[in-house]
Parts: structure tokens; C-alpha cells; sequence
DNA sequence: CATCCTAGAAAACGAACGTTCTCTTACGGT
DNA sequence: ACCGTAAGAGAACGTTCGTTTTCTAGGATG
């Protein structure tokens, strides 16, 4: 059955498009061509562009954090493998075609209008903090590190895509090494 | 002449809508009938919708930095007022109707396509960098902190957009104040 | 060989949008 | 009072887009 493989070529040229130029900026038609499926036959797999977005922001959510997860197994050092995670957003920034996290992107174009959207974006956003939760217990790092190095990641990856640059993930690491030292000689945030 | 007055309801009507309902979801009709003002004069005063995207977004640039920066100057030590950026964001994350900065979702949106709001989104963030690296030489502290403390001011304006909290604008001022502090005494990140 | 079913290419349809035009109304100057 | 001007309300126009339909051809089946 050759289904599945209409339904990668497909989502192949989805995802290149929508995240590339963004979802509202992209027709079915742009689709189809791209992907060389008949409107016909893209219809009968996907009954409606929102499915296809939806299958779109699906399958991006699985590999980002598979890939993520990949990268960060290849060092061994509790430490290492939080502040891998910074490394991992360089590799990523310096991609070509690189602008910006789809979902923050996604969440700012259509979340106000689509609950569906906005909960996807909501989902990924959280499954990412449960990745670095993991990291940083396993470094014997407090809990309340975890949101900082959130918004550490967050922020390299919108400034990354709005400067252009890949330096932000370089920034990044390094405050979260900061944060990460300090966490652990246990010097705790007071006021 | 009323011709000020006229502008304003306009620019107000449509910094609502497109800020609150992305770009691309809303029409001219909409704005025609928040704002009141007939398509016949309103074309008159932007003629097109570019252009009048090109207002919100000048215009909102410049009443954000101008708050921010009013926000900051109730504040005297240099240390407060570095982590005044924080309080604030606080405060904005708090407003109704709060979905994320206007410049990063403008940017997700159309920056592929429109050079102009993609010119618009690098040139807010770089003023709200020389805003921030102003306060950071100020407070004596390192060049190199600046590049940290955007990264989670940026980082929080995301997370508290999509998780719908202002929590974020918390954590981001408990890091921003443990690098200002290490930074301070002297300690640099080393690899 | 005739027939039915499928699939591809492209036209077509209905809605929405950005933009312009028309029609009516009211006002200001002589 | 009269006429030229502008302004408001909304229809209209041309385009684009999501979606459906039509038309044509080929391939499997009896």
C-alpha cells in the first residue's frame, strides 16, 4: 500500500511550507503542487486543511523531542546532558531555513482563533519542560531550576529566529551554566 | 481638525484586533466596524492594509519601550532596576487580553513573507536590547549579561503567552537576579 | 470485448477578503 | 435658495482560497 507513503509526501511538503512561511500564507494548492498529490486524493487522506495543519504540528512535536532526546543521550554526565540541550538548539539554529519554534509561531497566528492549535502549542511546550524537569533531577539540581532554563530556551529560540543568528543557544548555555552551578553549590534565589 | 482623532479610533480599534487575533484573521471589515470609521475614510488615512499594519506595529513599539522605560524610572538602585524589567513584564503578563509580545507573533506570522514586519520585529528587539543593556552598564555589571537577561525576558513573554500564566515574568527576575548577582562578584562563565 | 471502477488533471463553486465605486445626504458659501 | 463639495453607508468588483465536481483515460474483471 503505497497510502503511507503518499501521506509522508505529503506531510513533507506540508511541514516545509506551513513552518516556512507560516499557515495562513500557505493554499492547498501550494500544497499540492509541492507535493505533486492530486487535490483529490490529498482531500481523501486529509479531509481539510486544519487536519493537515493538525497532523503537521503532530508529527513536528514527536521528532523535535525525539530528536532532542537523541542528542542529549550522547553525553554521559548529568550535568553535560542539561547543558546539552543548548548545544542541541546551536545545531538546530544553524539549520537552513531555520525561523523560529513552529509552535510559538503557530500559537501567535492562529491560537486565538483555534483551541486546537493553541492546545498543541500548550502540549509541546509542556512536554518540553517535562524533558528538561528530567534532566535537571537527574543532575541533582533543584525543581525550580527547570522553569528558568525554560525561559532560556524559549527566549534563544524566538531570538535566534528574529536576529537571524545562532548565538542566542551560545547566551543560553551559558547563563544556564550559571544557573546550573549556582543551583548546585546550593545557593537558592532569595530576595 | 478631527483628522488626529480619527487615526487614533482607527489605530486603536486595529491594535486591538490584530494584536488579539493575529494578523492574517482579521479583515478590514472588522476594523471598520470596531473603529467606526467608514472603509471610504479609512483608506483615505491608511491606503492599504500594509500600511496600516505598519502603524500598529510603529506605534506599539514605541508606547512599549516608552512604558517600560517609565516603569523602570520609579526605581533608583541600578541593581532594582535591572530587575525592574521583570517586575514589569509581570504586570503586562497580568493584563487582560495578554497573548505574548505583538512583534514575536507578527514576525511567526509573516515575517517569511512580509520584509517590512520582519524589519519591524529586528528593530523592536533591538531597542528593547540597548533598553536592557543601558540598565546592565549602569548597574555595573558585565556587557555580556544583557544577551542572558533578553534571552529570559524573551523566553518568559512566550512561556506566559501559550501556558497563559504570568508565572514565567517570576521565575525569569529569580535567574535574572542570580547571574546579576554572580556576575557581580566577578565570576564569569567559564567552559 | 464490454464494463465498471479508480485516479489524475483541472475547472468550478461559494465564501471571504482587500479595495473601489455609487448613491444618498448634509453642509457652506454667494 | 442654490449649487458644489465632502462624507457616510453599503454595494460591488476582482482576486484568492478551501473545497467539490467534472471530465477523461486506463486497468482490472466478467
Amino acid at each position: 500500500m503505497e497510502l503511507e507513503a503518499t501521506e509522508q509526501r505529503i506531510l513533507d511538503a506540508a511541514e516545509e511550507l506551513l513552518y516556512g512561511r507560516g499557515i495562513q500564507s500557505v493554499g492547498m494548492d501550494a500544497i499540492r503542487t509541492a507535493s505533486g498529490v492530486p487535490l483529490k486524493r490529498l482531500y481523501q487522506i486529509f479531509p481539510s486543511k486544519n487536519s493537515l495543519v493538525e497532523a503537521y504540528l503532530r508529527r513536528r512535536d514527536a521528532r523535535w523531542l525525539r530528536d532532542l532526546a537523541q542528542y542529549v543521550d550522547t553525553y554521559d554526565s548529568p550535568e553535560q546532558r542539561v547543558l546539552a540541550v543548548f548545544d542541541w538548539l546551536f545545531l538546530w539554529f544553524n539549520e537552513q531555513g531555520f525561523r523560529g519554534c513552529g509552535f510559538i509561531n503557530a500559537f501567535g497566528e492562529l491560537g486565538a482563533t483555534s483551541p486546537a492549535v493553541a492546545d498543541s502549542a500548550k502540549a509541546h511546550k509542556n512536554a518540553f519542560r517535562r524533558c528538561l524537569a528530567d534532566l535537571v533531577a537527574a543532575a541533582d539540581a533543584p525543581a525550580w531550576l527547570t522553569d528558568q532554563l525554560v525561559l532560556l530556551a524559549e527566549g534563544a529560540m524566538t531570538t535566534a529566529a528574529i536576529s537571524g543568528s545562532p548565538e542566542p543557544a551560545r547566551h543560553a548555555k551559558d547563563a544556564a551554566r550559571t544557573l546550573l552551578r549556582t543551583a548546585h553549590t546550593g545557593i537558592a534565589p532569595a530576595d
